[in-house]
DNA sequence: CACTGGCACTCTCGGGCTTCGACTGCTTAC
DNA sequence: GTAAGCAGTCGAAGCCCGAGAGTGCCAGTG
């Protein structure tokens, strides 16, 4: 539907559009390498360029910008991520040898990489608890009614819930309570684990035992699937992209409500795509921003995913190439701790 | 050294500075309700202001700006924290009343109650580990050679460190060292138990226990300084104070480093104030901005702090009164639990 | 002596105007 | 289909000017 010629006009106002910022002139496009004809063609075909949507004019006797259906062109023409530079996968490849241990800590380092590599803002979103099992659980009493249930996945990652209970309870009783969750639920998933029907067990359990251990399984279905680790870097590198404080200001306002920057990113792979432009995040204050997102995989299984926000005139190719290195590492990393 | 009229036209102008974000000129300070002179006296005055140092003209014919100092005297003898609005101290009073549980979620949502109240950027610094006796101990083997020690303190805390061995180790033994360490520093603080000698205790065990806890017990001693819990809310709302992206990075990039935020704040407390203007803060990028914070007493005890970020030109009662009342009150919610 | 009114001066801000330059679209020629 | 040329459009930048806000100073007054 874009012939030859056209396809590389379009591309190269993209590139220089980002660049530069500046909407830019048949002048330019016709002066560039790849394109051998005079600004007077540049001009008729910028013109049906227009016409179908894929450039727009700030007005009359401006240069052209590109639309999001332009950006979406260019994106998807360029075809998977390309390479990153020697510097940026040496930096990745220093990173990921160093780095061990602490998951959180890792993930966080990993906004942060990701955001140094891109100079947008990175978000990293924890692996999800659902497929994890159930390493080890306690009971620590912290005072009489206030009982805190902690548990350690076979992730690394730790949960943990409090629980109010009506009346004291003692050591003795809390630490039978222990024993008897860790034998049931040890081993299990966290969805497998909250769906223990806690009417089936309390036969023959003196009737305080019981009640722990009712309010225990009930914390564990209750909410976890809110707390996804999400982990977010570079803001201020972002920022930096765009000119008026008060679409910072919102931008800002999305990032800060993690739940929706995880359902962005969530909707975004949902929809099999790689990279949401404009209006395309599906959030209306993010109209000026594009996101581009990878999944990764721990043990053969999806386990989170990993994104940058940046301005609609981001650099695509680097922030696809960055998001994709960092992906495919992380899970790498993950799979052998 | 300041007359009462020249303190209150320091004031007005000040207030009314703080209100409009403009120049302030004789002629409104004259006609506000708590000046008797014409503008004339006034000019004056402020003149004389200016040559002390409290006022500062962005050119010739241009109302007057606080500088530092003007600020300085402001806030000193405004004298402590005023009352909080009605609406506020209702928000304030709904949201201790319906929090507990979870300290981390606690002080999140603390944070996010301050900035709201404030329409500043918000910090909460968690409480120091430091008196925090430990409750209970664990060691939980992810893979042969990886041990996650997870620790619950007093205050309802969670920290853990992974170990990594350089042999591998069954649970047996792992389960022995686990023993062996929760007898050991169970009921003792964080740095009484990094502090304990690794080398007076390995005598009779085995020589694989020994391992597993000389390398958790200096694990602990480690860096448990580094991970305070940071919880920075609000801002969005902050960055709307501004009107330069510029300034707007450089203020996210200094958040971005929670340990500059953490020690920013010690910093302030250290030197007995409760609000640090401008150049006071210790750093050049903050420069427009003012800091606003207290302590909060868990237990007697000095546990951690709290304050608000917002720019110079900040609404130096509110905040202050608003910290105030949710340091008392966290403080109090926190003891309890 | 402290305060005030008055006056001349200064400087910014905004509107209106012009010029400049960067484009485009169209028309015509190859 | 491509190129060249030309007229037209529009924003950005520079300029001027007047309005307005504010200052500093001085002389007058209770």
């Amino acid at each position: 539907m874009l012939d030859e010629r056209k396809a590389t006009i379009l591309r190269a106002v993209v590139t220089e559009y980002i660049e530069t910022a500046q909407p830019v002139g048949s002048g330019h496009v016709a002066s560039s390498a790849e394109v051998n004809v005079s600004s007077a063609t540049v001009r008729n075909d910028m013109a049906a360029l227009e016409a179908e949507g894929y450039l727009a004019q700030p007005h009359t006797s401006a240069g052209r910008i590109p639309t999001e259906k332009g950006y979406r062109f260019f994106v998807d023409q360029l075809g998977g991520p390309g390479k990153l530079g020697v510097n940026e996968s040496q930096q990745v490849r220093t990173f990921f040898s160093r780095t061990h241990g602490e998951m959180e800590q890792m993930l966080s380092d990993t906004s942060r990489l990701l955001s140094s590599l891109t100079h947008y803002a990175a978000v990293v979103v924890g692996p999800q608890h659902e497929v994890a099992t159930i390493k080890s659980v306690q009971l620590v009493g912290l005072s009489p009614r206030l009982v805190l249930v902690v548990l350690v996945l076979s992730s690394g990652a730790i949960e943990k819930h409090s629980i109010e209970l009506a009346a004291d309870a003692d050591d003795l009783i809390v630490n039978a309570a222990a024993v008897r969750l860790s034998t049931l639920i040890t081993g299990q998933t966290l969805a497998s684990a909250s769906s223990i029907d806690s009417h089936s067990l309390d036969l023959g359990e003196s009737a305080d035992v019981a009640v722990i251990l009712r309010a225990a399984l009930t914390v564990l279905g209750g909410e976890h699937r809110h707390d996804d680790q999400v982990f977010i870097g570079g803001t201020s590198d972002m920022v930096a992209s765009f000119d008026a404080v008060r679409t910072v200001s919102e931008i800002l306002r999305i990032l800060e409500q993690q739940l929706v920057v995880v359902s962005l990113l969530e909707d975004v792979l949902g929809r099999g795509l790689s990279v949401a432009i404009g209006r395309e995040t599906g959030n209306e204050a993010l109209a000026d921003c594009s996101i581009v997102v990878a999944p990764y995989v721990v043990d053969g299984e999806t386990a989170g995913s990993i994104g940058v926000l940046g301005p609609t005139r981001m650099h695509y190719d680097q922030a696809l190439s960055a998001v994709a290195v960092v992906a495919n590492r992380l899970g790498r990393t993950l799979s052998e701790g």
